[in-house]
DNA sequence: CACCCGGATTGAAACGTGTCAATAACCTTC
DNA sequence: GAAGGTTATTGACACGTTTCAATCCGGGTG
């Protein structure tokens, strides 16, 4: 049977409310969302009949007529990805403080995805973004901006100061830190993992591993090699492994550090197919320190982001570009932490 | 500086079209929404001047007018679980088919959040909604279609057919795979480590070990014990393991049975902290199947959900709901599958 | 008592879109 | 060439909210 029952309760607005109340549509209008200034009886009278006619807002009139919505968009590179959950709890709770609704939107690491999804939050007059842009590409972003919807970019340091906030890690420090941890080792052959260069966030932790070598009076362009693959995930970690180990055991790498931890649990899976030990045979280190870098055996080492405190930080930021008058563009750095766990150990020839 | 540079860029809107191509707005609003009803000829007239003058479409004004919004929420009990993020990917891609936005809304396993969320979704105007709801109390989604915003069941195979679709996994068959695969390996006491009871998911595959066992001949009283934990994550299955190895090796179960994947890699670090190795000195059995699983070592056996899937089939009831006249609601259940890996051995006492 | 002041409330005018009955233009057919 | 039919376009109104100038009321002051 297809009882179509929609609407057994006759939709009601301000108006109705109003009527019952005895008052104007003004007044319901200013219990909502100004109460202060309505006289405590009836603001009471108000209420009661809100309650009794089971009265719930209409979010399209309010933003119809105020020209934003009360709703931000988190862009996100790719929802599969637990760094990125993490992140996106950290702006929702600090959302929630502020009465906004977070609408997430996937850019599966695609460009034409990533500019759907600002064309979509253009027309929901988003009142703005938190956004991890896709590439170095930031045309669709400069777009929103002249839209009217300003937004803070996450993990990318590089974006200029005057097109809006930035909050993100200090990837430099952090390829550094995994350099110096596995120079630290006795390692003087090591492979840099990584996803697309396009990616901004890769390039400079690739830089920060060269310029520990150098710090360590080594030649990175001997030390290190780079694997590059299309995209950071596990799959493209354990496809990886075989070109790693390309050149067999005098040529090959006595570490592998990858941009990712996604990579790297990738990488460990095909290592240990092929029969090698970690660390024994090779060490491995991630990057971001995701929940199940320390469920794997042995576990992960890795560069831990504050991934939660990324998300809060970001969200905080915009908020005070939404309401402070006079907000400046800022620009938040976190520094990295190394974790270290049993993927790494002295190289042992 | 604090250039507020806002509306550098004259809003637009359809009106403004409608002067610059000399048609009514009445045309431009056809070109936009029933293409076919209008000229060629005018149509390109139309396509041009909203390309020359920038006009994005603001939604607020259709949902409004509509009395419906173009976008569906998805309301999931967990962000950070992977489970759930494949699940959104296959619902994302289904309703973008439809053109429909989704707003995903995380209930963070909190009833509060999840009634917060219902009513976000209605204030909104929603079209509909995937939910898999936080426990047995519905009021809240009653409510909702009280509301004419319906929504389709995720993974709830036991909600009355009058009240909504359901898509889901038959969670008796799947604790039954698990059971039979142990029984068959020879293990004659088994701990069901599990979430919350009110949680009808896990409640159906409790029973279905213990089905596994009566099929066998053999009592469920004696050979199933009950590990009760609050919440579906890994550190529960961690701090859990205490409680399942409680009573000595004579007493100890033989396999830990899990509800969840993720409480399952808990208990695989937790055993392994303390000296025990799996599969030798216990097997695990997880449940999901999610990407993890085959990444650590040794593998974890457990039963698979076709969580992709899942996503697309609910969203495209949901899309059925919202277009066809003549819709009655559906139960779609699918079949889980065992997956084997090194998580479990025969029983060698 | 006249005056004024301040707080509480009102009324009407938008915001941008979709709908639909009414009109206009055009084509066919006798 | 007029009547009838089809297709394309128009205009005006309604959706639910917020805003703001205008009004109302009651009490304090001179």
């Amino acid at each position: 049977m297809s009882t179509r029952s929609r609407s057994t309760h006759r939709v009601v607005g301000i108006t109705e409310v109003a009527r019952h109340a005895g008052v104007s549509p003004g007044t319901v209008s200013n219990v909502l969302n100004r109460p202060e200034r309505v006289a405590e009886a009836t603001r009471l009278r108000v209420e009661s009949a809100i309650a009794e006619l089971d009265y719930v807002r209409n979010s399209s009139g309010s933003s119809l007529r105020s020209g934003r919505s009360a709703s931000v968009g988190l862009l996100v590179l790719d929802v599969t990805n637990p760094f990125f959950t993490e992140v996106a709890r950290g702006v929702e709770d600090e959302a929630a403080e502020s009465g906004l609704a977070v609408v997430l939107l996937n850019s599966a690491e695609a460009h034409e995805r990533q500019q759907r999804n600002v064309r979509l939050l253009a027309e929901q007059r988003a009142a703005g973004a938190v956004v991890m842009p896709v590439d170095d590409d930031l045309s669709d972003l400069l777009w929103l901006n002249r839209q009217g919807t300003s937004w803070v970019a996450l993990d990318r340091g590089d974006v200029a100061e005057d097109v809006g906030c930035s909050v993100s890690v200090d990837n430099h420090a952090g390829g550094m830190a995994a350099g110096r941890h596995l120079i630290g080792l006795g390692h003087e052959r090591v492979t840099f993992l990584t996803g697309p260069f396009a990616i901004e966030q890769v390039r400079r932790r690739h830089e920060g591993l060269r310029a520990a070598f150098e710090e360590a009076g080594m030649d990175p362009g001997t030390a290190v090699r780079v694997v590059e693959q299309p995209l950071l995930n596990p799959a493209q970690g354990e496809r990886a492994v075989d070109t790693i180990l390309a050149g067999g055991p005098r040529q090959r790498p006595q570490a592998v550090f990858c941009a990712n931890d996604q990579l790297a649990l990738g990488v460990m899976k095909g290592l240990g197919q092929r029969g090698l030990r970690v660390p024994d045979d090779m060490s491995v280190v991630g990057y971001d320190n995701v929940d199940i870098a320390d469920l794997v055996h042995p576990g992960l080492t890795t560069v831990a982001q504050p991934k939660y405190e990324l998300g809060r930080a970001a969200m905080r930021l915009l908020d005070s570009e939404l309401n402070e008058a006079d907000h400046v563009h800022e620009r938040v750095l976190f520094t990295p932490e190394l974790v270290v766990r049993g993927s790494t150990a002295v190289y042992r020839p």
